[in-house]
DNA sequence: GCAAAAGTGTTACGATTACACCCATGC
DNA sequence: GCATGGGTGTAATCGTAACACTTTTGC
């Protein structure tokens, strides 16, 4: 049986909130085509290769970020045929979220926010509705998971944790309300018995993310 | 440059509702591998062809659901190198919510009942995991979304909808509480204006979809 | 009349909101 | 002391769950 053969790539959309913005993983394509433009951290998958293991040999050979363990989970499949014009090429996408670190040393990889990617910058290829989508899927997912913590380093305060809602979601929470909610959500936040006054006024006890993948009951966003 | 290619295949997971039961569109394998095993409508990919306009084109060739209008939406995609004995093979799937309709006439296809096709029939490659994905991701979306009524007729009353979602969640619902939720949420429904006695009892009013594709507040399962 | 299913009213409860208020630190 | 952010208490509101009750048909 004879059947047509397509190029695999594996897409990564990694997010991280820093310097109170969501960002998002660039790759400055150095060769045509779409020479000049970002793109996302990808590459083609190997034969003997299933799709997570490249997403993260991908995130390790791409994106600089070598045995973080960082959530990682598949988004879309892209496949119209003229997406890249040299040859069909179908893209499996991954959606990564990190903490605020450190990309890899190459000055071809860089952190940018999304809101920049998404008004400004020349994206290659559908890289930028790749993106939307991975901005998308994270928003939603914070509502009804513990990923928001994936975006913290070990040893958080609720306050940095309500940053995080608040910067991708792009609206103001009670923080108030918001520490009843999530310090009382069960198996969400772990108290460590630390504190630190590393925002400043009264000491903030300290948390790690606690074994909950779902929270019940959920956050939701305001105005929706 | 040269990069390994791959075979494409869409697979499709059709569920729709007949005889108080939740059931798949399953097609019987007439050759090795896996002969004589269910497994879900599908095939592979044309090298011009865009991945939702194959998996329509499938769900008219292989599913025999042409010109249905059919809620379509991509699952996720498979692609250990083993999930395939002849070749590596990689698999988009997709999910459709259809109307208790006919199937092919082809023997080789027919609806089973998805617990059936879990606790007893043996399966090709990997279609069991990706039914339960089907399965799972309908289940959570008639939640927030308006697809239950993509499993009605296009007229329909208030009890066949909640039967769908009582059969779908396999959870009874309150008669009382699902009516005025329903009747009351945001553009989900709307009366065409005649009654039908099909169920027995008092005249019930039909509805049509409304424009809504989310649902504000959400349908919730109980217990969770 | 009687069974069956449609549809409405009502009350209790749980979660969310908005905001007043107190607590513990740095300076 | 005073500014800053951490954290608790409380009352109004909204949505849901449970269930009594009325309505309209077929037989």
């Amino acid at each position: 049986m004879s059947v047509p053969r397509v190029a695999l790539t594996v897409d990564l959309v990694v997010l991280t909130v820093r310097e109170q913005r969501l960002c998002a993983l660039t790759w400055k394509r150095d060769r045509d085509p779409y020479l000049g433009c970002w793109s996302l951290p990808g590459g083609f998958i190997q034969l003997d290769e299933d799709l997570p293991v490249a997403a993260v040999r991908l995130m390790d050979e791409r994106a600089g970020l070598a045995d973080v363990r960082i959530h990682l989970e598949q988004l879309s499949t892209f496949g119209y045929p003229d997406r890249d014009p040299r040859q069909r090429v179908v893209s499996v996408t991954y959606l990564g979220l990190a903490p605020n670190l450190p990309a890899s040393s190459r000055a071809q990889v860089l952190w940018k926010p999304v809101d920049v990617l998404f008004e400004r910058e020349e994206n290659a290829f559908d890289h930028r509705r790749i993106l939307r989508e991975g901005v998308e899927r994270a928003r939603a997912k914070l509502e009804y998971t513990s990923l928001a913590a994936a975006f913290c380093p070990p040893a958080f305060t609720v306050a940095e944790l309500r940053r995080v809602y608040e910067i991708v979601w792009g609206t103001a929470l009670d923080p108030r309300n918001f520490h009843r909610k999530v310090t009382g959500a069960d198996r969400f936040l772990v108290p460590t018995g630390d504190t630190t006054t590393r925002d400043g006024g009264r000491p903030a006890q300290l948390f790690r993310r606690g074994s909950a993948e779902q929270l019940h009951p959920p956050m939701l966003r305001p105005n929706t």
